[in-house]
Formats: structure tokens, C-alpha cells, sequence
DNA sequence: ACATCTTGACTACACGTGTAGGCACGGGTG
DNA sequence: CACCCGTGCCTACACGTGTAGTCAAGATGT
């Protein structure tokens, strides 16, 4: 079950995929790709790492695979922020708490997103206490 | 000023030489080394990387370089924090938010601290809006 | 003075990741 | 049929990072 490390662009990769469900190299390299300037064969090579490491399965596609990721684009990022928070920080979240609230450009809902989430826990944490 | 890339391992040695406030390698070594099994001569070769990275200077003290971090444990932190949302999150905290709904063993403390941060950034934008 | 320990510089090596070239195959198209 | 193109696979390579061995020189102890 270890966690099969991942890269940095090799994580955006995979959420590129998982986001668009359902992709074929040459798609990617169109899109993903072309964006980043990006060899076609590079795409190729990421994704077959990718799905080395069991993040990607594929299935052929009238002659063509078709890779889909393991999980959701938002469980990935859930999961490397965990491990950010673990590595760094030590299961404590405030140091990305002191980050956010320098973070200016927070959007209004992930304002509401947060706070709702904190009043969540809270709320919470204090039926468990008594 | 480019950032220059620091790896996990650099960055948690970068910390433990910060929240020391200066120390030799033979110092690390004892600590931070010995509790990670390192030997003395990877911790010299990383704290010279973070040298030339710009990340410690160092400075002799009797005979004995000391090395010293540039910026607080905090900072860098904070520093890794940022670079972290800006490349994955691009700026949007909902898998931030996600991961704190998951995260059972949060301290009581970070909580608080995190509803700080929270009611202090709903003042500021009620303020701002207006 | 000699054996020892510490310190510092260099060299080395494996592995992961980012990136790409080249080749062969299977299909359309003219 | 000859050709071009997309696709898949294999190989390659540079660089960063994690980790360590070794060796020379200075400091220390006896």
C-alpha cells in the first residue's frame, strides 16, 4: 500500500486526466501537451509511469487506449496535501492556515468553503469532548 | 531570484538548522543524523548544498564552521506552503478544505488557530467589500 | 612524539523525474 | 500499391536529491 511516489508534473498530468475522464496520449499531447510544450513521446512515457505506479489504467479503444485515473482529480490533491501536512508539517495545519491568510486572492466561496469546514470540525470536536 | 528547488529531506535539515539558530555539522549530525540514521558526511554534503544554494551561510567559530539559515523555520515553511498551493492548488483552497474534513486527529489547537485565521479573513472581506 | 578523533572537501553512486528521439506497425488516401 | 500519419514501445540522457566512503589536516589526549 505504500505510496508510490509521484512528481510534480507527473501529479498535474494525472489531474489533467482525471479530470477529463478519460484520455488517449494523443489528447493529452494536443491539450496538456501542447500547452507546455511538450514532445508527444514525453506525454507517452509520464503516462505509461503513471500507470507503472497504478495511478492510470487504460483500455483499448477501437485501437487506440484510452487511460483513466484510479481516482477523483480532487482525492489526488486531497491525498498530496496530506502528505504535504504529514512531511512538513507534522499533522499540524497551521502553518497552511498562517499561508492562507496571506493569500489575498482567496475566492469568496473558498472563503465560505473554508469556514464552513472549520465550524464543521468544531462542532464536531465538541460532542466528542463531552 | 529564482527559487532554487530544494528537496524534503534539504528542507526539513534546512528547518532543524533554523529552529537550532546555528550549528556545526558535527552538531546535526548528532542530532537530526542520529535519530534519522544518517551518516555524518550526508549531513555535511546537504547542509554545503543548502550553502550553495543560498539557504545557510556559515561562518568559523573557533576553528568550526557554523552554519547559520538565512530566514526563520517559519518562513521557509510558509515559503514551501506557497509554492506548494500555487503549483497544485493554483490558488483554490477546496482540497485544502477537503483534506481538513478528513483529517480526524487535528489538535484542538490547530483548530482554533484555524478558526482564527478564518473569522479574522471574513472581517477583512466584509470590510474590503463594502 | 604517537595514536586518535573531529572536521572539511571531494568523489561516488543509485534512483526518481522530466524530457525526448527513433523505430516499427497498422490504417487511411491518392 | 506506395506513402504518410498516428500510435505504442523502447532506449536514452541530464539533473536533482538522498546517501555515503575516503582522505588529508588540524586538534587532543597520553
Amino acid at each position: 500500500m505504500a505510496d508510490i511516489s509521484i512528481g510534480e508534473q507527473e501529479l498535474t498530468l494525472l489531474r489533467h486526466v482525471a479530470d477529463a475522464g478519460g484520455c488517449t496520449v494523443g489528447e493529452v499531447a494536443e491539450t496538456f501537451g501542447r500547452d507546455r510544450t511538450l514532445a508527444r513521446s514525453t506525454i507517452l512515457t509520464m503516462m505509461e509511469r503513471l500507470r507503472r505506479k497504478g495511478h492510470l489504467v487504460r483500455k483499448s479503444d477501437h485501437g487506440v487506449f484510452r487511460y483513466r485515473a484510479r481516482v477523483s482529480s480532487a482525492e489526488l490533491l486531497q491525498g498530496a496535501v496530506g502528505r504535504f501536512v504529514e512531511r512538513h508539517l507534522g499533522g499540524s495545519v497551521s502553518p497552511f492556515a498562517a499561508y492562507l491568510s496571506d493569500a489575498t486572492d482567496l475566492s469568496d466561496d473558498d472563503l465560505k468553503e473554508l469556514s464552513d469546514v472549520v465550524s464543521r470540525l468544531r462542532s464536531s470536536r465538541k460532542k466528542a469532548r463531552s
